[in-house]
DNA sequence: CGCCTTATCTTTACGATGTAAAATTTCTCT
DNA sequence: AGAGAAATTTTACATCGTAAAGATAAGGCG
């Protein structure tokens, strides 16, 4: 999680606090509440603050889609993650549990995928699938990643674009994860 | 496919038009290019021309994204899909083939999903995948219909995103149908 | 045919956005 | 202390979505 560090320069610890503000915001309203001037507003700085930072809004939004994959990688490690399906389990529920976060890591026209520091935390989440594939037999290896990420990823997309109101049980976060196990048997 | 027909009316038929020229700057540039007034330029219209037929930007939009979920069902529809793998196939195919369009389809903050022509388009390309999953037997059919549409979907929107370079064949589309057969065996 | 209602489209206007440029403030370092 | 660098604000501008009001042209009806 982020937090605002505290006041060891000129007016704070401007980028974590921005990128604190954005987040809170994310989830509080969507993607679409991750304007500029909103997140600056929000922060008690003025609307170009970001600039020496981040550069401009892209840059910030890359920043946090890099904490979410760091995040993602995190939970997926293989100290948290012992079995395949363990790990296709924290995909979906880390995207579950952060929705607006997931949902900017794969909107490709809000971030530069470019971004060194994406690229990094990104590789670093897409290593825990990668190994996964590798450790199940199988004739070809990348058809069988392929699929077990697409359904892992499809399954996250959908459960968060409320596509699945339905199909899922939406009563409580067990049932859910007793759903999700049957999904992923 | 859209196409602009005579012109009927006032000046031509604009609703049409407009969605001629949505979908060819979407096509063209991406998501981010649909803005209103870069439509209605295109289209040879003032700025606010679109309001009368579609109420706003949202409106035009989830029009488009109702073409699209209508010509998914066509290609999912029985007499071209008979077996579940070439539903699978096809879903994944008109992702790749109408990239943009796709996106569109799955974004939530641009489109209405309450949209009744919207509604009733995606319903009738969702109900392609439902009675696949009714078709095969297993225990659970909201699982096993989970897990066939996130697997589908998921593959498409992955390589949409250009997440699969480096895993899917980028030469032919034959090389490319060859291996999604293999990740839908 | 002539008028009148209605739908279609344009003009105008307003608030909001992202960001470049210049000015200002504050910190660091010697 | 004073210079230089970094951080932040102020100002300005092009663009966006759309509401309101005016202009234009079509169809219905006498």
């Amino acid at each position: 999680m982020i937090e605002p560090a505290k006041t060891p320069y000129h007016h704070g610890d401007l980028p974590t606090a921005l990128l604190f503000s954005a987040r809170s915001m994310l989830e509080q309203d969507g993607v679409a509440a991750l304007k500029l001037r909103a997140i600056t507003r929000h922060a008690g700085v003025s609307a170009t603050a970001a600039a020496p930072h981040f550069g401009n809004l892209t840059g910030l939004l890359s920043a946090l889609a890099a904490i979410g994959f760091t995040e993602l990688a995190e939970v997926m490690a293989p100290e948290h993650a012992v079995q395949p399906r363990d790990v296709a389990l924290a995909y979906v529920r880390f995207a579950i549990a952060n929705p607006g976060l997931f949902t900017l890591m794969f909107r490709s026209d809000a971030i530069d995928r470019q971004d060194p520091g994406l690229r990094a935390a990104s590789g670093r989440a897409f290593a825990c699938l990668a190994g996964l594939a590798q450790a199940t037999p199988g004739a070809d290896r990348a058809a069988m990643m392929v699929g077990l990420w697409g359904k892992v990823h499809g399954v996250a997309t959908l459960a968060i674009d409320g596509m699945l109101s339905g199909l899922i049980p939406a009563d409580s976060p067990q049932t859910i994860d007793a759903f999700l196990e049957q999904v992923f048997r």
